[in-house]
RNA sequence: GGGCCCGUAGUCGAGCGGCUAAGACGUUCCCCUUACAAGGGAAAGAUCCCAGGUUCGAAUCCUGGCGGGCCCACCA
């Protein structure tokens, strides 16, 4: 391919071959970068440390403009500090098991053997992942790739397993029974964190219960469970019942249950009685422990009643109706209306979750609520009220968390529970990584008997909860040194999941918090300002973008689309602004390139206006610095565009050019074009990280810039400044007046009249000379302005 | 019900106590000026959601509305 070598060749060489922007060097980079290592993290001990806790994505199949978004965010963090002065541990990981992945392999196999399935799941995200790898090297993003981790491989496998054999042994995981939010389609255990609502429109009946011969009308909307009902209760100040409780109900199945008090009950809704079924909501599992009534398992793990006589076998809703039919029938049912109720349902498959009395692992969260509390306030937080998400949910914490999942895609548990005596033991640290299809086995200490290895997996979240001990090389000797991170950058939607349990698990693991800076982002929109959904025809495939703009252009967009934070509509109009401003320095490079050729490196006295341009570049340096100090990218871009197309190209450009074609203080305007134009450069490089490092090779020779330095601020001129302030508004005046007199802007003007500030009189011979020969006009008369109106 | 965030030109959005309230898109007019028409030059367009208050001074702070969004809890 010829035009490769071309490109190859001026990367090589310093010399500029192409006139215009092409998405080729993107590749030709993409190839430089890995070959120079220009990204690998190197600890030389002369630079501080900046470790990134990344979040790993789900390996979907392909980056979404969620992943563009957040990860351009971090990336643009991580070229930042990388340029300026740190060596910066970034490394990329994957999250790669759990049910979607599941769902996808077994909808096309079909039900498999449990290793033959597992073995399914990893060809499918092995495919997966490679497609996501190149997205994410062509987006420019530049993590230290021999660094990747994945948490579907052995090697993760382990570590996750020695943290939870960790914690089994300090008292943290432990197997019980316990209520769970269990799915009956995927036949698993949930935490609360992966449960979702939906409104929806149920119908809300009105029973006939009885107590001593009488009828109490009860309203319920899950007439299903009344094979499971274990009491009936009222409130205690309700006058209606006073005198009644402590009796026995009759159910409309003819069962006896106890007439109970209880405060939470809501004197309002229906008749002001309700049943107590095990279990209907999370209200029936409190009140089961509250009065120690005893528990009837009301269905399967697939979602079938049991230990419901007649009804037994049948699914929910098709219970539902049969024993409405029965009731009616029979004359119980005395009032039918519709509710808007809200339905619990599983976030991946989005089917209703039931509770369900299981036997699980769970990892003690309730006794931590303090300390995670503490770490949360340790750690900054970008925006700072980003912490409330995480402790408003800390303080709801009711449960421990369930660590276990019935399913085979994910890390295995490394314990043996006693079938015997329930007796559990933590897999030894030689067994791992632990595999319960190739387990050693184990005799139970308690009573002989052979142990079992345990078959459930691991809640994803206990994968990716350590990262940050990953990304610093735990437990191998050394991570100390990289623990905690100094940023944890992720979606403000997963703080009480991600985050928090980050947070628990390093503070179990290790007694400190996991990282000490959090910057969170906020989401694309589609473009009509609604959230991205197939449904809605909105969605924008960043592969189609990548097609059409450049890498950076895409880059650019996310930093200008507002801060960080806020959730953003995605404006083609703004991407396609964005790559103008790619073509705009691409094209002020080439000019600077061209009028610079034959510079030969002598130094002349600066002029007032290339002092006032370096004054100016260097008061944008500092704001820029400033701003991308505090993350604030939006700022440092923005400050950085104004100074370089207003000021830069349309006016310092223009300024010079006279001297650069007529050889009248030509050294120094080029010694100056060239210093600002490899600041700008480098200051756009975490933006732009193609097109500024292809410009800097093809001009200045020397590699790349992204190992930095980033520019420092010199001295500035404060009187240049004022020069160079009126120089530029009396040359837009003087533009405006050709403007008005109809003349073409390289026309000669025979006279003007313009305002010159006091502070600039000194100037007013020099404003004179200058802006005859740049802006073409033949006589000046100026109005002194005395003081600023 | 509780908490948090947000209401700035037709659109998107900075600014968060003090200059004529950035910038971009869109609209209108002029110009192919030798880096760039993927450009340049100009113009129009904003009771900064409403009502009070604090202040010499409020888009910016406080209180109360109204409107939008997110999270949590409850929903028999």
């Amino acid at each position: 391919m010829p035009s490769e070598n071309n490109t190859a060749e001026s990367l090589a060489s310093g010399s500029f071959k192409l006139e215009r922007y092409n998405k080729n060097i993107e590749d030709q980079l993409v190839e430089q970068w890995e070959k120079e290592q220009v990204y690998k993290f190197v600890d030389d001990g002369k630079k501080p440390v900046y470790v990134i806790d990344s979040p790993p994505p789900f390996t979907s199949g392909k980056l979404h403009m969620g992943h563009i978004l957040s990860f351009t965010m971090f990336d643009i963090v991580a070229r930042f500090k990388r340029m300026n002065g740190y060596n910066v541990l970034y490394a990329q990981g994957w999250d790669t098991q759990g049910f979607p992945t599941e769902v996808k392999v077994e909808k096309k196999y079909g039900r498999l053997p449990r290793e033959q399935f597992v073995e399914k799941c990893h060809e499918w995200t092995e495919e997966y992942m490679e497609h996501m790898r190149w997205q994410a090297k062509h987006f420019g993003f530049s993590a230290d790739w021999s660094r990747e981790y994945v948490t579907l491989k052995p090697d993760y496998h382990k570590k996750v397993q020695l943290s939870l054999v960790e914690m089994y042994k300090k008292g943290d995981v432990y197997m019980a029974e316990h209520p769970v939010f269990w799915c009956p389609h995927c036949h698993s255990a949930l935490a609360k964190a992966e449960t979702e609502e939906i409104e929806r429109e149920g119908t809300l009946w009105d029973l006939r219960f009885e107590i001593e011969g009488q009828p109490l009308i009860i309203a319920t909307t899950r007439p299903e469970l009344l094979h499971a009902v274990v009491a009936v209760a009222v409130h205690p100040n309700d006058e209606r019942y006073k005198g009644l409780i402590g009796k026995t109900v009759t159910t409309p199945l003819g069962k006896e249950v106890p007439l109970l008090a209880d405060e939470d009950v809501d004197m309002e809704f229906g008749t002001g009685a309700v049943m107590i079924a095990t279990f209907g909501d999370k209200q029936d599992v409190v009140w089961m422990y509250r009065h120690k009534l005893p528990y009837i398992k009301a269905m399967d793990e697939h979602g079938r009643l049991i230990n419901a006589g007649e009804f037994d076998g049948l699914k929910v809703a098709e219970a539902k109706q049969k024993v409405i039919e029965k009731l009616k029938a029979e004359g119980k049912v005395l009032g039918e209306k519709k509710l808007k109720q809200v339905v619990k349902i599983h976030d991946r498959c989005k089917k209703p979750v039931e509770l369900l009395m299981s036997n699980q692992w769970f990892a003690k969260l309730l006794p931590y609520k303090e300390d995670i509390k503490k770490a949360a306030h340790e750690i900054r937080w970008h925006p700072d009220f980003g912490i409330h998400y995480l402790l408003d949910w800390v303080n709801t914490l009711e449960w421990d968390w369930v660590i276990s999942r019935q399913r085979y895609f994910g890390t295995p548990l490394p314990f043996y529970v006693c079938p015997k005596c329930g007796h559990t033991e933590a897999v030894a640290d030689d067994e791992l990584p632990f595999y319960p299809e190739k387990a050693k086995g184990m005799k139970c200490p308690k009573c002989g008997a052979d142990m079992k290895p345990e078959e459930a997996v691991a809640d994803c979240w206990v994968d990716s909860s350590i990262t940050p001990l990953v990304v610093a090389g735990w437990p191998d000797e050394g991570w100390e040194k990289y623990y905690p991170s100094d940023l944890r950058p992720q979606g403000i939607e997963i703080v009480r999941t991600w985050a928090f349990y980050t947070i628990y698990r390093g503070l179990r693991l290790t007694g400190e918090k996991p990282f000490k800076h959090v910057l969170l982002h906020g989401h694309v929109m589609g473009p009509d300002g609604k959230k991205m959904s197939k449904s809605l025809g909105n969605v924008v495939d960043p592969k189609d973008l990548l097609d059409k703009y450049s890498a950076d252009a895409i880059r650019l967009w996310v930093a200008f689309s507002g801060t960080l934070e806020r959730d953003r509509p995605f404006m083609y109009d703004q991407v396609k602004r964005m790559q103008n401003l790619v073509n705009k320095i691409w094209n002020a490079s080439r000019f600077v390139q061209l009028v610079t050729e034959d510079y030969n490196g002598e130094d002349e006295p600066l002029t007032l206006t290339d002092k006032w341009i370096l004054s100016r570049f260097y008061e944008v340096v500092n704001e820029y610095m400033k701003h991308m100090e505090e993350f604030n990218f939006y700022q440092a871009v923005t400050a950085l565009t104004n100074f370089f197309w207003e000021e830069f190209c349309d006016n310092y450009l223009e300024f010079v050019k006279y001297r650069v074609y007529n050889d009248i203080n030509k050294r120094s305007a080029q010694k100056v074009l060239r210093t600002v134009l490899e600041g700008v450069l480098r200051l756009y490089a975490p933006f732009a990280p193609f097109l500024s490092d292809y410009l800097y090779r093809a001009i200045y020779g020397k590699g790349t810039l992204h190992k930095g330095p980033l520019p420092t601020a010199g001295e500035i001129d404060a009187s240049a400044v004022t020069y160079g302030k009126v120089l530029k508004e009396s040359a837009e005046a003087i533009r405006r007046l050709k403007k008005k007199k109809g003349l073409s802007l390289k026309d000669e003007l025979d006279s003007v009249e313009l305002e010159l500030p006091k502070e600039a009189e000194p100037f007013r011979q020099a404003l004179e000379d200058e802006l005859k020969k740049t802006v073409f006009v033949k006589a000046i008369s100026w109005s002194l302005l005395t003081s600023k109106e």
